[in-house]
DNA sequence: ATATGACTTGCATACGCATTCAACATGAAC
DNA sequence: GTTCATGTTGAATGCGTATGCAAGTCATAT
């Protein structure tokens, strides 16, 4: 049998608070009540324990903690799409957040391969203290139901509003409405939009905001097109798509990395000049959109915001099961870079 | 006080093993038996208690498995730098990799403000199986030997070759030999050389090789600039500083993300020609150097290699402490595009 | 001097599962 | 029919910590 990570050999057995209480001669609770902060012990004690814990190298053993206690300080974080490079940002912001108030962060990825349900029966097995779930495009409705049920659960950048879930987004109508309004501005009235996901409720709100946008400023929306999925290579496939129909004057991506395989696909495929025959603005920020030759017109998701709510949320309790559930939208901002100017 | 995370109101407790059994009638030993697999049990018995964990919704709980098995299946992945693409990439395959052996990915993100050594001491108290460490550039080596000192533990793109530490490492002296090789046959002759972080066992190994193939080859260093940072905007200035001296005709980026950041500074800054005036290569093959305006000269780090022999390690048991440990160099391949070509 | 209360401390037990050991059953071999 | 090997099961215990409870200490108030 294959002896894999885990087997006991060559680990030396770490102390345990029994030990360490005998050697100095107090309880074993006392010994746990010194690492429990407003525990009920004498502060002389504590520290003689704390001195003697350093000197004997002891660190109390979270698995048996957990155990009695019934509480992980594990957060499980589900996600779906790390080639984005939005999500790495989020991811990174967050586990630091929630390192911060000393949680944990347990990895998942879901990808189209996996066998989703055993992924996530790890989340109930290991008993996280709450799930979060990062704009998990993989996961049906009922999936997400039974991996977030009975527990502490948070959706980031996925609506799910009738349902009693709690969810954090980015206020994607705010921001299609920006990016209507300033082609607007702009001077461009035949405009086209490139969804993602064409289901996922970030595109569904961009889109029938930004839809409705474009109809209220008398804008005419000359074509749209799903990239079926979102990546830079969907992001070229629509942009062409769209150049060949050769009658929009301005193009509104799902989000970044979509709308900077536009913006390639646009110059190098089809020698369109952006922004002079066609502008493009994309959704997200990420680093890539601020690169001089993309200069993308971006709508800004406040990632530090958005891990600030969702830590909060955890550490006040209000995303526990019981408490109501609520759906918090964070204000982005329109960042205008050089992907968008008036026609020329 | 705050209720915050993992109060226990609100949450029903699942069912336990001896619950399930006291239901069947069968002792809570049959139930365990019936979770573990090749143990003694009759496949008859086996069968009905896991109907019934079905009907009953039972999950063993981990967290108890792990205290009597004193093996938690978690790995403690350690990185410091999630802003280089190539990283989301590494962590998405790997923990895909982990998973699918059954193993967890317990996340821990090292950054200049964070205290290290508390966040690292999770490591510890979670009784990790493994360590696997990127590239973590901000870990001296005592940190790094504290976190891993007796357990399993792996270092991704960082060799320690003294210590008594299991490395997996692109083969850096390979690439940078490659890239040498292929400035000289373009007709390169005048080079320059950028690092990110100059300390970095990745950075050492790739700018000796560089410089001592140049040499070999008769070829001239005309520069050698330290970013003092793996990212975009030191790529930059790190170009800005090689082109205002004006005496190179190609530039070895230490990595991909440096070099993109070149290329634009080159481009977009000064008007350089990239490849003719200035050919530009770099190292990783991360998503964008595929991106047609930069079209990157690159040398493939083999993600999917690195992340099998990574798994394997971890799989045989190779990695145990206790065990021999060894560097294992994984080989990659030179990416001819665009970024380089003959002077012009 | 006694009563009262606030603090401290140790004992014992619970947390849920894995595993050892002994008991038992079954069937084959003699 | 007896013996032995093999396979199956349950009782009991251990993993390391947290915590309710009772006992104890000490100072203050009466």
């Amino acid at each position: 049998m294959a002896r894999g990570v885990g087997s006991s050999d060559g680990k030396r057995r770490p102390i345990t608070a029994r030990e360490l209480a005998r050697m100095i001669g107090v309880s074993q609770s006392a010994v746990s009540r010194a690492f429990t902060p407003g525990a009920s012990i004498a502060a002389e004690l504590r520290q003689k324990i704390l001195k003697f814990a350093e000197e004997q190298d002891y660190h109390p053993n979270a698995i048996a903690s957990m155990l009695s206690k019934s509480r992980t300080n594990i957060v499980g974080i589900v996600v779906s799409d790390m080639s984005n490079p939005f999500y790495p940002a989020l991811i990174q912001k967050l586990s630091q957040g929630l390192q911060r108030i000393g949680l944990q962060s347990l990895l998942f990825n879901i990808t189209k391969g996996s066998n989703i349900e055993e992924q996530l029966s790890a989340l109930r097995r290991y008993n996280v203290d709450a799930v979060i779930v990062i704009s998990a495009t993989m996961l049906s409705g009922a999936t997400l139901h039974w991996a977030t049920e009975g527990r502490a659960a948070i959706l980031i950048n996925r609506v799910v509003e009738d349902a009693d879930i709690n969810c954090v987004c980015c206020d994607n109508v705010e921001g299609a409405r920006a990016i209507a309004d300033h082609f607007h501005e702009l001077g461009r009235r035949r405009v086209a939009y490139v969804s993602g996901l064409s289901h996922t409720t970030t595109n569904l709100e961009r889109q029938n905001a930004f839809i409705t946008r474009i109809a209220e400023l008398g804008m005419t929306l000359t074509g749209r097109v799903d990239g079926g999925e979102y990546s830079y290579e969907a992001g070229r496939r629509a942009a062409l798509e769209i150049a060949a129909k050769n009658n929009a004057d301005a193009i509104f991506f799902a989000n970044d990395i979509l709308a900077i395989g536009g913006i390639d696909a646009l110059r190098e495929d089809v020698g369109k000049r952006v922004p002079e025959d066609i502008s493009v603005a994309g959704f997200d920020d990420i680093p890539m959109a601020s690169w001089p030759h993309y200069a993308l017109t971006t709508f800004r998701q406040p990632l530090d915001e958005i891990v600030t709510v969702v830590v909060g949320m955890l550490e006040d309790g209000s995303c526990q099961p019981g408490q109501p559930s609520s759906v918090r939208r964070i204000s982005g901002g329109l960042i205008v870079r050089h992907s968008t100017g008036p026609l020329g």
